[in-house]
DNA sequence: ATTAGGG
DNA sequence: CCCTAAT
């Protein structure tokens, strides 16, 4: 009773019925859970699972001889940098799946009793980012992007791809370390960073294959870098500073190189060293989010992933800790990445065979591939405690440091928010590895074709010589499509404006597309209402100005015309002109053409929506219909003020008038943005003042009839309330 | 589907 | 703007 009459009665007189409700939805949405499970399977379990069976297919193969020539070797091993160097440098280079350690020996009994890493089958690969000094320097240099918000420091970026049991692959934010989930204690961080890199990278351990091999890589610690943006200002696509970005991992490269330690420490401090802002929210997005997934899967990788990870860490505190966190066996960490140019792309193929002391590693951070050796001399009697290896079998040792990622092309404008340009990225890569991938291996430089081989016959033998193995990433020719962009699109990319940008998104989930160009146009049109311009419109259309903010004079008028609204005639502009395009642009013999991968581009896609500030013309629609319906009705308010308004809900309207009612109550001098003419703030004040007194007075006085009709009748412009003069403005 | 609030 | 809980 109460209620109904608030409903109909307006403050001013008028008598505003609600209106029918409607059974269309402002807004289609994907629901939460759906777009979590959506994501539930990476293309990096993908990914892992090739990786995995790839090498153990190789190593569990009978030997027989070796097919590799020695003269070859050297004459290769000589030109390797400078080979990968040529077909790697394109624009946007994401190398790599950075598997900082391979796997510790087993010499140690305590640890192969209880930790043999047995990641055969489920090695997951997480998805990281970092920024290379060589590839910012290069390739942007001092470019600015998005309004000079971000400017050099947002350059050359690459993307990381890691790998180990240890690295997480969160769908919300890629780049933040479990350990701010709590998941890992600040302690327990500690130990196992001393236990897994701390020694080796601070003692340097002369038998890193790279130290020897005279060309040490610059290993940069993403450090504190590694940071999800702030999100102060509720936009997590603007102004914040360049250090909260996870790209300027390059600060770490004196440390290291200082050091001498050329050897890829995961973790190079406590994660706690570097609270932000951000963290918070990504914490949040961690619990709620990501960690809700893992239960829930399927997967026979995944399944198969944590079963090995259990039965290898179950001991280990911070498997346990992980544990606890959900039952999600992956962990955010620290990755690394190579620096100096001879890594931007010789270095970006690395691996190594050699056998790695057992006090190198002590692996608990990341660990793609471990199988151990087998019996061979002074270790066999060690062999004999590991019963689970083939003792017959010589093993090589792998260590795995990077992979290198189809390069790819992305064009996007300077006024793209760089949670755009995460996504985008993000979503390039997810679309390359999770259209089916494979792993190449390449024995110095040359690439391996015979799967059938053994590696001895291949020449992978624990004899190899550092650096002599690599691995990349391919596309899947079982999915691999003739053609990139089926919907006819303009694939050809501008190769002069490439930009190297790349770090994993937080808001971005792993999906896997065919290429970012079909998800774009897919994404588009799947939207219920008017394209979302993303990233391309600011700049594209109206670089200088205020280019979403329809013309206040006939605002009104155009919102009854969803096509003829200037947002919305924006939004197809835009669209059409500028559509995000990615390109693997991959040696022809690496990837002739991009992974296909069907999936239903809309159902999975959570795509933040860009940022609409709203316009004088629209405040000023807003606060008419609060006027007259009151707060708390804000279905009514969208029908009735902005029913044609596709991209404003009426979520969107109560959050407006939210904001609306704290402008307003702020000084003039704490306002930004484009500023609201101050009547129509007092109307905002007015108007709450007032509706917030009917609901006090109907709350209290449960008496339906007592004095609404009166009130409504006599109230406007009488004076009786001291808060309704100005209400009608 | 809406509303109310916290973030 | 997003995300949720509660209707």
């Amino acid at each position: 009773m109460v209620l109904q009459k608030r409903l109909d009665y307006g403050f001013n007189g008028y008598q505003v019925p609600a209106i029918p409700r409607a059974t269309r939805s402002a807004r289609k949405r994907i629901p939460f859970r759906k777009r979590v499970e959506g994501n539930q399977i990476s293309a990096f379990d993908l990914l892992a699972t090739v990786a995995g069976t790839l090498l153990l297919d190789k190593e569990s193969s009978p030997a027989s001889n070796n097919s590799w020539n020695a003269e070859d070797q050297s004459a290769i091993e000589k030109n390797n940098v400078k080979e990968e160097r040529q077909d790697g440098d394109q624009s946007l280079k994401l190398e790599t799946c950075n598997v900082s350690e391979l796997v510790p020996q087993t010499n140690d009994p305590n640890y192969s009793s209880r930790e043999s890493p047995s990641l055969q089958n489920g090695t997951q690969f997480g998805v990281t980012s970092a920024i290379t000094t060589s590839e910012c320097l290069e390739r942007l240099g001092s470019q600015k992007l998005i309004n000079g918000k971000i400017k050099n420091e947002m350059g050359g970026l690459a993307c990381k791809v890691e790998t180990g049991p240890f690295v997480s692959r969160t769908p919300g934010d890629c780049v933040e370390p479990v350990s701010e989930n709590k998941v890992l204690t600040d302690e327990e961080l500690d130990r196992t960073n001393k236990a897994s890199t701390g020694e080796v990278a601070d003692k340097c351990p002369l038998e890193d294959p790279l130290v020897l091999d005279g060309k040490p890589p610059a290993v940069v610690s993403s450090d504190s870098s590694i940071k999800a943006p702030s999100f102060g200002e509720h936009d997590p696509f603007i102004s914040f500073p360049v250090q909260q970005y996870d790209v300027n991992v390059v600060s770490r490269d004196d440390d290291e190189k200082s050091s001498g330690c050329t050897h890829p420490s995961p973790i190079r401090e406590p994660f706690r060293s570097t609270p932000r802002i951000g963290d918070r929210r990504i914490r949040k997005i961690l619990a709620s989010r990501y960690w809700k997934v893992a239960p829930r899967s399927k997967n026979a990788t995944y399944s198969n992933y944590d079963e090995n990870l259990k039965s290898s860490y179950c001991n280990r505190s911070t498997y346990k800790c992980l544990r606890s966190g959900r039952n999600f066996p992956f962990k955010k960490r620290k990755f690394l990445h190579y620096t100096s140019e001879s890594n931007s792309d010789g270095g970006t193929i690395s691996e190594g065979i050699s056998d790695l002391p057992e006090n190198n590693i002590n692996g608990k951070a990341s660990i793609l591939y471990s199988k151990t050796h087998g019996v061979t001399g002074e270790s066999s009697s060690l062999a004999d405690q590991h019963k689970s290896f083939n003792s017959r079998d010589p093993h090589v040792k792998l260590r795995i440091k990077s992979f290198r990622v189809p390069e790819l092309f992305i064009e996007i404008p300077e006024s793209a928010t760089v949670g755009s340009l995460k996504r985008t990225v993000k979503e390039a890569v997810t679309a390359i590895l999770g259209g089916g991938l494979c792993v190449g291996v390449l024995l110095q430089g040359k690439k391996v074709r015979d799967d059938n081989k053994t590696l001895l016959q291949t020449g992978i033998s624990r004899d190899n010589q550092m650096d002599a193995l690599g691995f990349s990433l391919e596309p899947n020719p079982s999915h691999a499509s003739p053609s990139l962009c089926p919907g006819g699109s303009p694939l050809t990319l501008p190769h002069d404006i490439p930009l190297p940008l790349a770090s994993l998104g937080k808001e971005a989930n792993f999906l896997s597309y065919n290429s970012i160009l079909i998800y774009e146009a897919a994404w588009f049109k799947c939207m219920e209402y008017p394209a979302n311009p993303g990233l391309v419109n600011q700049v594209t259309c109206h670089p200088s100005t205020e280019p979403c903010i329809p013309n206040a004079g006939n605002f009104i008028e155009s919102n009854n015309d969803c096509t003829a609204s200037p947002t919305d005639m924006f939004d197809k502009s835009t669209t059409e002109s500028k559509a995000l395009v990615a390109v693997p642009a991959m040696s022809v013999e690496t990837l002739a053409a991009v992974p296909v991968h069907k999936k239903s581009k809309q159902s999975e896609v959570a795509q933040r929506r860009i940022r609409r500030p709203f316009s004088i013309a629209e405040v000023e629609a807003l606060v008419q219909a609060v006027e007259k319906l009151g707060t708390g009705r804000w279905r009514d308010v969208k029908l009735r003020a902005f029913d044609n308004a596709k991209h404003r809900t009426y979520v969107d309207l109560k959050d407006k008038w939210k904001t609306l009612l704290h402008t307003a109550r702020i000084s003039p001098q704490q306002r930004r943005g484009e500023p609201v003419p101050q009547e129509l703030l007092d109307r905002v004040l007015n108007a709450h003042t007032y509706w917030s007194q009917q609901q006090a007075k109907q709350q209290q006085q449960q008496l339906p009839e007592s004095c609404l009709p009166h009130y409504n009748s006599t109230m406007v412009g009488s004076g009786r309330c001291d808060d309704d003069e100005n209400i009608l403005g």
